[in-house]
DNA sequence: TCTGGGGTCCTAGGACCC
DNA sequence: TCTGGGGTCCTAGGACCC
């Protein structure tokens, strides 16, 4: 008789995965309690759906669709602009719950946590599973939020699970129980692949995440590349994607982007707007400490069609005035009147910390420092009257644009900002800051 | 007639060097 | 000056994610 006893060890990593279920949409339902249980989207803004309550999903309304869309299939639709310091808010307490069970959460996004709750059923006395449990129950009840949760052996696994049953839903699969779970899978519901791997898989005769974790090693390096390696050993339980507790604190690159309707084929709005996009880019550059040796600009026409440059600048910088100038001139190379624009963009790339960016031969120091000094006083307006109470005089045109345009509602946000820097302009006797840039 | 605004990582291929 | 082998670094672009 075999004396051993059959005990399996289904946890050799007990990893837990957090989401909200229709995150902004639940966070403007839990702050106004009247909106619950009704259809709603957020977006408005942008004159498009960008996230839906769950009632609004089942009226037929859909991400992207855009407003009147929506009103016409749902008459009763709440429609909200998007509040993104409420939802970060209400992330950031989600997040504090969670970290009272755990020291090692990885905050992957604004509504989603990983948590590994590894050797952790001692010391809270309590299975996983009723650890998991705990956490969701304790935001729901906290936030007045849902989540869907999943604990399984990895990140990979875990999503699967939590993805498994929403909204609310609680899916724990212990090692004996994956196959069953990626059985009911398809390939593109699996984390990192996309439609373009999904498809070259079914084509190779795959259909589930199943198919997928129960072909051999040799065809899986054939016929994929190292994510898809990486995802394949995670399918089969192992522990490879680590869950990371370390914040982000720095960026390998910085894009601004902006849509604006109607189109515009009016050169100098067009050069506003990138601009502004610059300011914001640079604003966030600085916050992180970084300073750009390159970056893309991009214009986007009504047709979709996207005209960019790459620019190299001689020196890493993180100051507006000292990049602009170097995208005036490309800027007239790829704007052309006879096109109507409505998206620009800029990335900036190749990143650095900007403790010690020497100088070349080319820079002018004196006026390096010029203008450091200019932006840190700026930096000080912008903390005392909020962002954009200071800037270049090259984005003036977004005003004037603003103002023939009436009520709208990123526009009237636009008015204030005017107001600001009008109040500013009188009480501190200062010009607006104008440059030929 | 159009689904926004951020990001990251990987790979193939060219440039350059020995 | 040609041919081949081999290594490193950079860049463009693809693919994915929320």
């Amino acid at each position: 008789m075999n004396s051993q006893p059959l005990i399996i060890n289904s946890w050799p990593q007990a990893i837990l995965h957090i989401d909200g279920d229709a995150f902004f949409a639940s966070c403007e339902q839990s702050i106004h309690p009247e909106y619950r249980g009704r259809p709603l989207i957020t977006g408005k803004e942008r004159g498009i759906a960008a996230a839906l309550s769950y009632e609004a999903k089942k009226r037929g309304v859909r991400r992207g669709m855009r407003i009147f869309e929506v009103k016409k299939l749902c008459p009763d639709c709440i429609i909200l602009p998007s509040d993104y310091e409420t939802y970060s808010l209400i992330s950031r307490k989600m997040f504090n719950i969670i970290k009272k069970y755990s020291p090692c959460v990885e905050e992957y996004s604004i509504d989603e946590a990983f948590v590994d709750l590894t050797g952790l059923k001692r010391p809270l006395n309590m299975s996983y599973e009723k650890i998991a449990g705990e956490i969701k129950r304790n935001i729901e009840k906290s936030l007045d939020i849902s989540v869907s949760v999943g604990l399984s052996l990895n990140k990979s696994l875990a999503k699967l699970a939590s993805n498994y049953r929403k909204p609310s839903g609680i899916t724990i699969v212990p090692g004996s129980y994956v196959h069953l779970l990626l059985a009911k899978v398809s390939l593109i519901d699996i984390w990192g692949i996309g439609i373009n791997t999904a498809s070259y898989l079914q084509k190779l005769g795959l259909r589930t995440a199943l198919d997928l974790a129960q072909k051999n090693e040799d065809f899986v390096k054939k016929k994929l590349t190292k994510p898809g390696v990486e995802i394949w050993k995670e399918l089969l339980g192992e522990y490879i994607y680590h869950v990371d507790p370390n914040e982000k604190d720095t960026y390998k690159s910085i894009s601004k982007v902006k849509t604006f309707t109607p189109a515009s084929s009016d050169r100098d709005f067009i050069y506003a707007q990138l601009i502004r996009n610059l300011e914001n880019a640079c604003l966030k550059m600085r916050r992180y400490n970084l300073a750009a040796s390159k970056l893309f600009i991009f214009l986007k026409t009504q047709s979709y069609e996207s005209f960019g440059v790459e620019i190299k600048l001689n020196r890493a910088t993180s100051y507006e005035m000292e990049i602009a100038p170097n995208i005036k001139s490309v800027f007239y190379k790829i704007f052309n009147e006879k096109l109507s624009y409505r998206q620009t963009g800029i990335v900036l790339v190749d990143l650095r910390e900007d403790n010690r960016i020497q100088y070349s031969l080319f820079d002018d120091p004196v006026r390096v420092e010029k203008i450091k000094a200019i932006s840190q006083s700026i930096n000080e307006l912008d903390r005392t009257f909020g962002k954009h109470s200071v800037f270049l005089g090259s984005t003036l045109p977004i005003q004037k644009f603003s103002q023939h345009l009436g009520s709208r509602g990123d526009i009237s946000q636009r008015k204030q900002t005017l107001m600001k820097g009008e109040n500013i302009r009188q009480r501190l006797n200062l010009p607006y800051l104008f440059t030929q840039i």
